[in-house]
DNA sequence: CCCGTGAACTAAAAGGTTTTCGGAAACGTA
DNA sequence: TACGTTTCCGAAAACCTTTTAGTTCACGGG
């Protein structure tokens, strides 16, 4: 524990200079002679001279630093999004400062005036799903962005994976294949990201001329509604030749039952899942075709905007961006 | 977008007084009338006024700030750490700056750097293991605490799951359940987590006077590998009657394969799992009964640590934290 | 009337850095 | 010598808040 740190005024004595030439030197500035700068150099090193990022701060009204404020952040969603943030402000020497409001709104104010009060030069906000959010741009002064859910206001910035999009790939891939009997298992009908999927499906399925097989089958984001589906679907329907679930958690319980029930994936029944959440969709038997929403891409995405919002230079909207096929065993091709 | 933010000048005037006396005022400090008191809070409320947090801690030398540096924050064992300690923060006006170094020592160091010119109270180093890792708090001026990867310098402070004691209570368990050939399927010999459960395997068994039934079968964290390995054990040893894995990926894949088998689980074999990573472990069929390491509590304990720390109240060493086994399915009682 | 006391308030310093502007020295030109 | 130019350096202000050390005023006791 080194007792007191070391200031630029220290740094200024030891080198028999003031403050002032001081300053110059360390930032590459002009009007300072390569002898005198080497001498300014050499005693910062000495003193392990780091400059107190507050009193630059305080100086030039940017701290460098942007708060991040999710709802959610042990979620599959926050997560990706945060470290695509924190990889995009990495590289250009911003700190994030982290705020978890836990899905409480009394806490999110909270966290948003400590940030405010500590000066940060922008926001991103985390939605925990894709449905509309309560924005707090209103009068905060700093830039914000919305990652994964959007802001319920269309002058705010929001970056949101593009479902709709991500269900036509995945059932046009299921054309490719031949597959004609597409029916369709996902989550609760209150997330919008459900109901953008089944959009995309309806879409894909009328482009092609084909109709659904059987009415979309809305549960839950679990392994147990997959299983579950996967019985109802194989006794009701057993013409189906092709299944797109809504999650790789419903999909990993729906193959899981095909196969037990004796049928084979993909050769009798092709499957394919949403998220690309690897604990799954690589270790299931088969492993699973399945969607992925480049959260990482998305959260590195919304920092780059955030820096050019922080220039003053933002594009409101909501921003779709593009997902992903990721094709494994559960769809191979069953020429 | 305001224009400029308040500052305590603005209040000041607006109120009449001088800028001492309103900093008074806002901090409930005495030596005001409780009239002037009224007519600064309200001047501070119309003109919204926050506090730079900058000022205050150029001025106090205290910036209520910590910094949380994780090798690995989307890993498994980080997430929960962090949630912890931001739990534990966040309710004393706490703020955590959060940095991944991605398992690059120069990354870390840049971090580090970063930290330190932003002045940081504290420190939070999270590994992304158990084995121990480098030390960073040689002369660093703050307190450092470390969660999960234990410090190599012994003069350090850290807070690991106790999985020697972990391993204990889960074959504990199984005895008690009347099991006496208890084989043991774990991940890589690198890992100290690994090596630790095995050898509170070796402590519980011989405190019972009983043998593991085979070696130890060292693998990877993977189901894959839980299935492979519960073939080769039912060929081997078909007389097993328990079986602990040492993660909940190898026990879902081991479950999955004696199913296969047509063995049941727990009536013929009963497994328990270590994690309670809950995707997998109430996924599975049937539920994992399993060793659960609170690492939500050991993050908000090393948070809470690391104030008594800033407070100059330290408590050097390796603390660990007692795991809990959670009790599902597949020990159920073979009565 | 003088002085001491206490309440309420204020001027100023401190904290560390950057930037602006002015000054000094050195040198060249008329 | 007088003057202009260039190069290098330093004094001081600015950023915003808290704290210290007064200052002013009213009032009561002697």
């Amino acid at each position: 524990m080194a007792g007191r740190r070391a200031t630029i005024n220290d740094v200024a004595s030891l080198a028999g200079v003031s403050i002032a030439t001081a300053s110059k030197a360390l930032n590459g500035r002009q009007d300072v002679r390569a002898s005198t700068r080497q001498r300014v150099l050499a005693a910062a090193e000495e003193l392990s001279f780091q400059p107190n990022a507050l009193a630059r701060g305080l100086l030039s009204g940017q701290t460098r630093t942007v708060g991040l404020l999710t709802s959610d952040s042990a979620g599959r969603f926050g997560i990706p999004v945060l470290l695509g943030a924190e990889d995009a402000f990495g590289a250009g020497e911003m700190a994030v400062l982290l705020c978890d409001a836990r899905g409480d709104a009394i806490r999110e104010q909270h966290h948003l005036r400590a940030l405010l009060s500590r000066r940060v030069d922008g926001l991103i906000v985390v939605g925990e799903s894709t449905n509309l959010r309560p924005s707090v741009s209103r009068d905060l002064g700093v830039p914000v962005v919305y990652a994964y859910g959007p802001s319920d206001d269309p002058e705010d910035v929001s970056f949101v994976p593009d479902d709709v999009g991500g269900a036509v790939m995945a059932v046009n891939h299921l054309l490719a294949l031949g597959r004609r009997r597409i029916a369709h298992v996902t989550g609760p009908e209150h997330y919008k990201a459900a109901r953008d999927r089944v959009a995309g499906v309806k879409l894909a399925l009328s482009e092609a001329g084909l109709e659904q097989a059987g009415e979309t089958l809305w549960g839950t984001w679990s392994q147990r509604w997959g299983r579950h589906a996967a019985e109802m679907l194989l006794m009701a329907q057993p013409e189906i030749d092709a299944v797109f679930c809504g999650s790789d958690q419903v999909a990993a319980g729906f193959v899981e039952a095909v196969r037990e029930r004796g049928r084979r994936v993909p050769d009798d029944i092709a499957v394919i899942g949403y998220d690309n959440w690897e604990v799954l969709s690589t270790e299931t038997r088969p492993a699973l075709t399945t969607v992925d929403m480049n959260l990482e891409l998305l959260g590195r995405t919304a920092a780059q905007h955030l820096f050019a919002a922080i220039d003053g230079r933002a594009t409101p909207g909501v921003h779709r961006m593009p997902c992903q096929l990721v094709i494994r065993d559960s769809t191979a091709s069953s020429a």
